[in-house]
RNA sequence: GGCGCUAUGGUGCAACGGUUAGCACGCGGCCCUUUCAAGGCCGAAAUACGGGUUCGAUUCCCGUUAGCGCUACCA
């Protein structure tokens, strides 16, 4: 249970190969993102397949969202991506060699014979189960049927399957409880054969493409006896499997759309940082020895380690990714956060193109990093922040009913205007000090003019300090909101 | 139903035969304070249950229970 066989560096390869049926979801985003770490760690490669095996099921368009998914939490490859669906006659080779040397055998069953069973008793209750079929009577030679087309099935013989696993350890199946599973499917519309079955697939690809480290999702850790079964048979050794632990929603059942998203990509439109995001990912399922929770990528590269991936599944716990997010949001470089606002801005039409490059540029990225401990989502600097980008915003009424309701108000907000008009430097100080001799001779203390203050310059009672902010907004825009709340 | 995997606070992880069972998120309180965050400090909160093994079990073994997975000509 190490990490085991620690080859040559640059030897290492890892795939990730999701299937085009739905979107790239967290459990998967975790697995690619698992995958990466192990290959950039080891200077190894990462191989995109994507398994388009299930021609019912599949959505070609759905590839590109995978992709884009990938692609925005940072998760590149090295070779693909490929697709089995153009790698066809590869599979139908390798089971027609099972077949020849016997490790397979040809099926005449109809497809609905086994089209029930378990599997679609799946809901139902126990006693109107119905007994798994394991050992298909076709094994010892059925008379073909000229009317049935036959798909190709191995022939599980006797005995134990042993493998160990990176994460799980030494693992034994009893041979017994391994159906005779379908390699190839039965030709459909004059074709002779159909497509092949993933446990077909997987394991030709894995073998043709050198992969060292399968790096999966535990729901494989039952099927991997038979892709174990599989390499004995093409006389290939295994490679070093690693499950990693289930994700499952806050009621631990398994995670789906009724727990709330599990696309990636409506992590991204909520506006999570892909950093944020990454960096919660790696902890769910795994631990950097220490009490460190807050990675930097390098670091989770460096400290990665297949051993010390858990083996429980985990609950996907959002409010702790959104702890990550505003963390992220504090301690990212500027230079890293910037571009992510910039495109933020420029969603929601609010981007000036004054703001990238020279002055305009430097107040850009003086403003982002006065705003940012405050915003929780990325949209926040375009709807939370808009008087700092946009001078058509609304005062809320929350923000008056709380800060105005003192009547001395309008008039110290036009001494304020006045006095601050007047001022020849405009930085945070003479801001202060100006703003507190307004209040002192207007007999009021201090917070009550600059809570009023902060309402009617920015429009809402939450915001940066405000002599910062007052440095933000510049002298004009200031004294012009100022005089446009109190006429 | 069969087979398999797992089991530390509400959640994610530590402790890998001997600790006052640790850290983080969340939760409560206090401090700071110019609103709200952030930050600092304090607090409540866990070894699923029952048997073994052992001088000693969170840790090793067995059973129970629970959750999850597989049991498809899905992947």
């Amino acid at each position: 249970m190490t990490d085991s066989t620690n080859p040559a560096p640059g030897t290492i390869r890892v795939r990730f190969a999701p299937s085009p049926t739905g979107y790239l979801h967290v459990g998967g985003a975790r697995t690619a993102l698992f995958n990466w770490l192990y290959a950039r760690q080891q200077h190894g490669t990462m191989i995109l397949r994507v398994e388009d095996t299930d021609a019912e099921r599949n959505k070609p368009e759905l590839v590109q969202g995978i992709i884009d998914g990938l692609q925005w939490l940072g998760l590149d490859w090295d070779e693909g991506p490929f697709y089995q669906s153009q790698r066809l006659s590869l599979y139908v080779d390798a089971a027609q060699k099972c077949l020849a040397k016997g490790s397979a055998f040809l099926c005449y069953c109809a497809a609905e014979k086994y089209a029930g069973g378990d599997h679609a008793a799946d809901g139902a209750s126990a006693t109107e189960k119905v007994r798994r079929i394991v050992r298909c009577s076709c094994r010892d030679g059925k008379p073909s049927n000229p009317d049935v087309k036959p798909a190709i099935r191995f022939r599980v013989p006797a005995g134990k399957t042993v493998f160990s696993d990176a994460v799980f350890g030494d693992r034994e199946f009893d041979n017994e409880e391994i159906e005779d599973f379908v390699l190839l499917r039965s030709g459909k519309d004059g074709a002779e054969w159909g497509m092949p079955t993933y446990q077909m697939s997987v394991v030709v690809d894995d073998i043709d493409m050198r992969i060292t480290h399968v790096i999966r999702g535990a729901d494989h850790l039952s099927n991997t006896p038979k892709q174990v079964l599989l390499y004995r048979a093409m006389k290939s050794e295994p490679p070093i499997f690693a499950h990693l632990p289930l994700i499952l929603g806050a009621d631990k059942s398994r995670l789906s759309k009724r727990h709330g998203a599990t696309d990636v990509n409506m992590y991204r439109t909520e506006g999570f940082l892909p950093e944020a995001f990454r960096n919660f990912l790696a902890l769910l399922g795994w631990a950097p020895g220490g009490d460190e929770e807050f990675l930097r990528t390098k670091d989770l590269i460096e400290r990665f380690s297949l051993s010390s991936v858990s083996r429980t599944n985990g609950v996907f716990d959002r409010p702790k990714l959104e702890w990550f997010n505003t963390q992220y949001l504090q301690k990212l470089p500027i230079e890293d956060l910037l571009p992510q606002v910039e495109a933020e801005l420029k969603r929601s039409g609010l981007w000036k193109e004054e703001w990238s490059s020279g002055p305009g540029h430097e107040w850009f990225s003086k403003t982002v990093d006065l705003l940012r401990p405050r915003v929780r989502f990325l949209p926040d600097f375009s709807s939370w922040s808009r008087a700092f980008f946009s001078d058509d915003f609304e005062i809320e009424e929350a923000g008056k009913t709380k800060f105005w309701k003192d009547p001395k108000v309008p008039e110290l907000m036009r001494a304020l205007a006045d006095a601050l008009a007047a001022l020849t430097e405009w930085n945070h100080d003479a801001c202060d000090h100006a703003s507190r001799a307004v209040a002192e001779s207007g007999g009021v203390k201090a917070g009550l003019l600059i809570n009023a203050t902060r309402v009617a310059i920015v429009g809402q009672s939450v915001a940066p300090p405000l002599f910062d902010t007052m440095v933000a907004l510049g002298q004009e825009r200031v004294v012009r909101r100022l005089r446009a709340a109190f006429p």
